[in-house]
DNA sequence: TTGACAACTTACTAACTAGTAAGTAAAATA
DNA sequence: TATTTTACTTACTAGTTAGTAAGTTGTCAA
């Protein structure tokens, strides 16, 4: 599972096979059938595992009790951490660009995924600015979406032009949130 | 080419073989060879005319001539008409997911293309910055990748959570832009 | 009228794809 | 100790992939 979900940041769903992940385990393709029955079962189980995390992190107290700020700082560290240096891209992001050719469970996924990032950004925007270290107008969902977005294709963009970019972009967003109107 | 461009954008790069473009124009796969030898050659075209396509455009006076904000809804509007409503993903975008499985050559088209999407919009936002009617703190380079990478984000979402979202985030960013210090 | 050329088709290859069936060896369980 | 279960391997299939070689047909120019 750590390697399906290493290859589908790295390659996406049409760009790894059962014998990449055969080889670098080093057994036979079917000992991955063994445990997922299908390339499907794999990534569904991959995703499930990935939201699984993401809602144990954001209801942990470390991160639940952070101010908004911190929280958003830490939001950023998992983008900037362990996709843009790795030369990964966000497993929504990789998801949705392959999301014409998936099948019908694995777009289910993905879905709520993304609506789960995006609910609990847009709840940390709303709450910074009732605090008022944060400064956007219209909705925060919205605001939500479009940072959202923006870190998605930031590290699709860092591929093809460098990490700087991508630190480039999360600078500006803090930049853009914290500038007093 | 069309077809391929339009393949690549709805399928990404490994999402599609000669075979679907074959059967879609109603010749056998060895039509597509005699034109393009390889898959890397014809996606190399694609991009290239791309390219040319949005040189073409913004040296054109229609474009040019342009007041900063009319050339931002015009940019806007590439996406939202021939994209976000079709379901179709930025080009720039559907092969930066796939780069790390992309030929050398590809990767180098890719790169290419974003500087110069990125170009002409940093200096649009510089422009419009300067003439007074677009409000943003920071290099204008930085500005840039956060709204380029923001649509290719959002035209990827769109597919997932529907184009509602996509248009919520440029209406997000016209705001984030005209909003007054 | 002949010959060259463009744009194909037919027929193929080697490699790879996800997935299956049957057999095996070791470990856990009764 | 005997049996079952786990985690594989070996050996395979049917379909798809990009790409090639040789032959065919219609058009156009000399």
């Amino acid at each position: 599972m750590d390697l399906a979900e290493s290859f589908l940041q790295d390659k996406g769903f049409n760009g790894f096979s059962y014998a990449h992940i055969a080889a670098e385990l080093g057994v036979k393709n079917a000992a991955i059938h063994y445990h997922f029955p299908s390339k499907e079962a794999l990534a569904g189980a991959v995703i499930q595992r990935y939201r699984d995390r993401f809602q144990l992190w954001i209801n942990n107290a470390r991160i639940k009790d952070l101010a908004p700020q911190a929280k958003l700082d830490w939001f950023f560290s998992i983008y900037t951490n362990t996709r843009a240096d790795n030369g990964k891209v966000c497993l929504a992001g990789s998801l949705e660009t392959e999301f014409n050719s998936l099948p019908a469970s694995l777009r289910e996924q993905t879905e709520e995924l993304t609506r789960e990032l995006l609910a609990w950004l847009q709840a940390t925007l709303n709450e910074g600015r009732e605090v008022g270290v944060f400064h956007f107008s219209g909705d925060p969902a919205s605001k939500a979406a479009l940072i959202l977005s923006s870190l998605q294709g930031a590290l699709q963009m860092a591929r093809a032009l460098g990490t700087s970019k991508f630190h480039a972009v999360v600078q500006q967003h803090r930049q853009d949130l914290l500038a007093f109107a």
